[in-house]
DNA sequence: CAGAGGATATGCT
DNA sequence: GCATATCCTCTGG
C-alpha cells in the first residue's frame, strides 16, 4: 500500500484513488471515496503543525511510522484527521469525501454533533465536504489518534476500482492558512476536478490546471 | 450569495 | 493573551 497520498495525488500514476472505509462497533461500514486532500511536508512546512520539527504530545502522530493517523482537535470543538505519510512531520490531511456507503448513518451522526439539532435534513453533499464534517460522518475522533491506519479494525483504506478515465486533478492553494507566508500560497491541495464532493472549488487554480 | 460572529482546546508569545 | 489545517447561524442585498 502506498501510503504518500500526497505524492500519488500529485504524480502521474493517479489512477486509482483510495476509499476510506470504518466500522462502526455495531458492525456498519460507512465508506468514503477520498476526493480532495493537503499535503503538509513536515518540518520545513511553515503551515504544517510539525513546523520547525517541534513535537508536542498533540502533533505526536506525524512523526510516527507513514499510515500512522494524527487526529485533533481544532477550533476547540471539531476534528480534523490526518495520515503521516514519512514519519518526519509530514502528513496528508483529509478534507472530503464522496460517501459510498452507509450515508443514512452519516447524516445521523453529523447532524447528533451538530449545533441546533433539532432543523433541517443534511443534504448528501454536506455529509463529508470538509474535514471536520467528514470527521463527524464518520465518527472520528481523539480515540483515533496515533491508529496505525494499515492494521487497525475499524478504520482502513481500500483501492477502488479503476474508472474509465484518469480524474484530473486540480492543485490548488491550502485551505485556512493565511499567515504561512509562501507557504500559504504554495499548491499543495489536491481535488478531483468537477466533483461535487470536494470542500472548497479554486476556479483560478483549475484554469492553470492541465486536463 | 457574502460577510459577521460565536463556540472553545491547544500551543505559542 | 492570541491565533488557529472549522462549521454553523443569522443578517443584508
Amino acid at each position: 500500500m502506498d501510503l504518500r497520498p500526497h505524492l500519488r495525488w500529485n504524480g502521474d500514476s493517479f489512477t486509482c484513488p483510495e476509499v476510506l472505509v470504518r466500522r462502526l462497533n455495531d458492525g456498519t461500514e460507512l465508506r468514503g471515496r477520498i476526493v480532495e486532500t493537503e499535503a503538509y511536508l513536515g518540518p520545513e512546512d511553515e503551515a504544517a503543525h510539525s513546523r520547525g520539527g517541534r513535537q508536542t504530545p498533540r502533533n505526536r502522530g506525524m512523526f510516527m511510522k507513514p499510515g500512522t493517523l494524527y487526529v485533533y482537535l481544532i477550533y476547540g470543538m471539531y476534528f480534523c484527521m490526518n495520515v503521516s505519510s514519512r514519519g518526519d512531520g509530514a502528513c496528508v490531511l483529509l478534507r472530503a469525501l464522496e460517501p459510498l456507503g452507509g450515508l443514512e448513518t452519516m447524516r445521523q451522526l453529523r447532524s447528533t454533533y451538530r449545533k441546533g439539532s433539532a432543523s433541517r435534513a443534511l443534504k448528501d453533499r454536506e455529509l463529508c465536504s470538509g474535514p471536520s464534517k467528514l470527521c463527524q460522518a464518520l465518527a472520528i475522533d481523539k480515540s483515533f489518534d496515533q491508529r496505525d491506519l494499515t492494521e487497525d479494525k475499524a478504520v482502513w483504506l481500500e483501492h477502488s476500482p479503476p474508472g474509465p478515465r484518469e480524474p484530473a486533478v486540480v492543485a490548488a492553494a491550502r485551505v485556512g492558512i493565511g499567515n504561512a507566508g509562501e507557504w500559504a500560497q504554495k499548491p499543495l491541495r489536491f481535488y478531483l476536478q468537477g466533483s461535487p464532493w470536494v470542500s472548497v472549488v479554486d476556479r483560478v487554480a483549475e484554469q492553470g490546471t492541465q486536463v
